[in-house]
DNA sequence: TGTACATCAGTGAACGCGCGTTCACTGATGTAC
DNA sequence: TGTACATCAGTGAACGCGCGTTCACTGATGTAC
């Protein structure tokens, strides 16, 4: 390797970026499951072996996707929830929250959509260790959401677990979107989608201002 | 091979339905992609070549399990969509029908449940033409359920494109809870997984009748 | 019913290929003096 | 600043293994007469 001017250090780090890069790329084809050390290194242009100088096993690799990914996501929600100022009515709060959310999901998904699915495909498709860690992380994350909704005007009188319940659906819908986002071919397509979650989102928080948790 | 008393047909069929079947199970590890036709023969006992005999490829074995799926689906949407008797109140039609479509869900998941996680994995994690057969399918799918929907009561003043939006909220929202009931590992986890999706069903059912599509 | 022939699901050897992992190595970068 | 040594990211050969696919085959089932 000759690339001069840079630490052995910095060099070693750009690698293993590379590696996790590369192996995010290629696993969109059939899955994590299906992706091979030596693709990673082929797209690389590094020789097989050098992979262990960076990670002990595919596992290993695979986990720090998770990390990664989750990372993406959580900046997402960040962005998303972001409470939002008084609203004359129900329905304004409602269309509010959900365009602020939508206009996150849709921003995310543009520059994070490769770490957003991957979660939503692991989660079902991936090897054992890390369809377990990413199913792990959902749940947490969802219990963010939800601890985070409980602080909603509307969800005042809510109880722990339609808390969760919401949080859920929530969590589930994102995914789903980022998914159908993230296949967008042009501008106009990226605009129906994100008008089919808007949408959605309104039907769900109606739904959710009328919601009666102690029936 | 020694089946006394059964017809070469017949016998062509029962290897051919355990070709289907084992392919099925073994795809649950790592998703089809990661699949292969020597794990399937070694499986049901055939040699790997015996295989040319039933499929031209894997690729026809594939989409030959995404029609079966689709079967299944189509049987559970069917269960899910007979429509409710007159109700007091919109909150009865709702309860009446989120009731009716989640013990759909549940018996349908307790016997087509890998036919219903393969539709959610392969839709997103699939070798190319699975993953396309699967998204199209998925899209006649919601384009009958949206057909269906339109006869609802509370659906009347509905816009076309209203009725796909909700259709596809509904069709997501069926697949990630087939995905978590098939994870239950007992009668209590079915019975709180099943509470979980039959409270966001009221929410967006109650979210639904209260939206008003010219808005 | 018996015989002669056709069909064809399943066999088994063989192929070239990509796989993960091991190992001893090289040579540029980093450090101690 | 210069030299001698240590570190270690990346190399390249080699391994045994499972992969998809080809081919000529076997022998039980099916059919024509």
């Amino acid at each position: 390797m000759s690339s001069a001017g840079v630490s052995r250090t910095e060099q070693k780090e750009r690698t293993r970026r590379a590696i996790l890069d590369a192996a995010l790329t290629l696993a969109e084809d059939g899955g994590l499951a299906a992706l091979s050390l030596r693709q990673v290194a082929k797209e690389i242009g590094i020789v097989p072996t050098a992979f262990y100088r960076h990670f002990a096993s595919i596992d290993e690799l695979g986990l720090s996707l998770v990390t990664e990914a989750f990372d993406a996501l959580r900046a997402l929600l960040r962005d998303a929830r972001a409470i939002p100022e008084q609203t004359d009515s129900e329905w304004d709060l409602a269309v509010s929250i959900a365009d602020k959310s939508v206009d996150a999901v849709v921003a995310h998904a543009r520059q994070s959509d490769r770490q957003l699915r991957f979660i939503a495909r692991e989660r079902l498709a991936g090897p054992t260790a890390v369809r377990e860690a990413v199913r792990h992380q959902l749940e947490l994350v969802e219990r963010e959401l939800a601890t985070d909704i409980a602080h909603a005007p509307f969800t005042r009188a809510w109880s722990a677990s339609d808390l969760a319940v919401l949080s859920n659906l929530l969590v589930n819908a994102m995914l789903t979107h980022v998914e159908e986002l993230s296949r967008a071919t042009s501008a106009s397509d990226t605009r129906r989608i994100a008008d089919t979650a808007r949408r959605q989102l309104h039907i769900v928080l109606v739904g959710a201002l009328r919601w009666d948790s102690s029936k």
